[in-house]
DNA sequence: CCTTTTCTCTACCAGATGGTAGAGAAACCG
DNA sequence: CGGTTTCTCTACCATCTGGTAGAGAAAAGG
């Protein structure tokens, strides 16, 4: 009995707040184990090794924006721009609830070579899709001309960039209330659709 | 005899990489000391301390970065899109060369807040002054309008996102070939004079 | 020459780290 | 009911962490 929401669905949970926010190698299995209220052993019941519960946190991470992005693309029609702005502000969410979420892309360059290689083999069908998109809608003239590739990954960085470092903007002089943070989702969009635009 | 770099310099610039490239926390003052081949002992003896160690050597990364910036704002004329061009091409140099000195920045969002708060403190006159001078160039109607505050962070989350991230690029295809590089550098500097042309 | 300062070292330590061994409770199942 | 499986625990351990104590080499400087 007591919580039913699964001790392993709370640890994966947690550990990937804590991953994405403060780096893999600077959380310890006692702090995880301390925050989910449970013993450092009960992790190493569900999760052989730290090495295996970061695998899974971030296999799961992987799954999840996945999913988001998929569903943001079906639900937009045919205009490029919009359907960036709609895949945008669909990983803009997640992305400020959990800023983890996008760190733990930014911890893959820091994993040994085969974890990283697998995480980067699972997201890169997505990628590739990206990337003929993007690639098509620039030969209708559509998008701005350009290295697909390359766009495709200063998109990418731009999103990332802004969610991951909220310290950044602290330096500019940027306020973090919900005001701010509907002002910054705005100029995001403008941003990239000027970015973009042919 | 021997090295005449000065063990304290080989120290900052060793620490330096390791920190930027895998994190503060991940790094043991035993690793730094092997790689620069030298006792921990003699690490602190010229920094008395790990904190006082990362403080040394962010501050050393800020007063460089400020330094390039500085010199790349002086060089140029006064069209505010070739300005940005010649900073992201300053920046970009380092960069490459140093992956770690970029992701220093990204770390200080790690750091116990009286360290971040210092370096936050030396980098926001340069911030303060970009902002401004957008702010100025928005209503002269040279550069397309927004909140200053924000597109001057967007702008920086995009170079530093893509400096510090050649595992993204990696996905969506790209090679770290010189011809990639040079590839990478035409294509940010179009990104960035089409997000921010008027 | 001797003394002092600068620099690097070996030896050590208390605490944290990832991980093992194995016991005990509770639910599931015949 | 008894046995098995599922789940969480306490008790340890070897290794690594940042850091202390203090000795010794090598210059500097009188």
């Amino acid at each position: 009995m007591a919580r039913r929401t699964g001790t392993r669905e709370d640890i994966l949970e947690r550990a990937t707040d804590l991953f994405g926010s403060r780096g893999v190698e600077a959380v310890s299995l006692d702090q995880i184990a301390s925050e989910v209220g449970v013993a450092k052993q009960t992790l190493l019941y569900w999760f052989p090794s730290k090495d295996d519960l970061v695998h899974q946190v971030l296999l799961a991470a992987a799954a999840e924006l996945t999913v988001v992005i998929e569903a943001a693309i079906r639900a937009t029609g045919d205009d490029p721009l919009d359907r960036i702005e709609s895949v945008v502000k669909a990983v803009f969410r997640p992305a400020v609830r959990r800023p983890a979420l996008l760190g733990l892309v930014r911890e893959i360059g820091r994993l040994p070579a085969p974890v990283a290689g697998e995480l980067t083999r699972q997201l890169q069908p997505l990628a590739a899709r990206a990337v003929s998109w993007m690639q098509r809608e620039m030969d209708a003239g559509r998008l701005r001309r350009g290295d697909p590739k390359v766009v495709v990954a200063l998109a990418y960085a731009t999103v990332t960039g802004i969610a991951t470092e909220p310290e950044a903007l602290g330096v500019s002089g940027w306020t973090a209330d919900t005001g701010g943070l509907r002002r910054l989702r705005r100029e995001l969009v403008s941003f990239l659709r000027a970015a973009l635009a042919p």
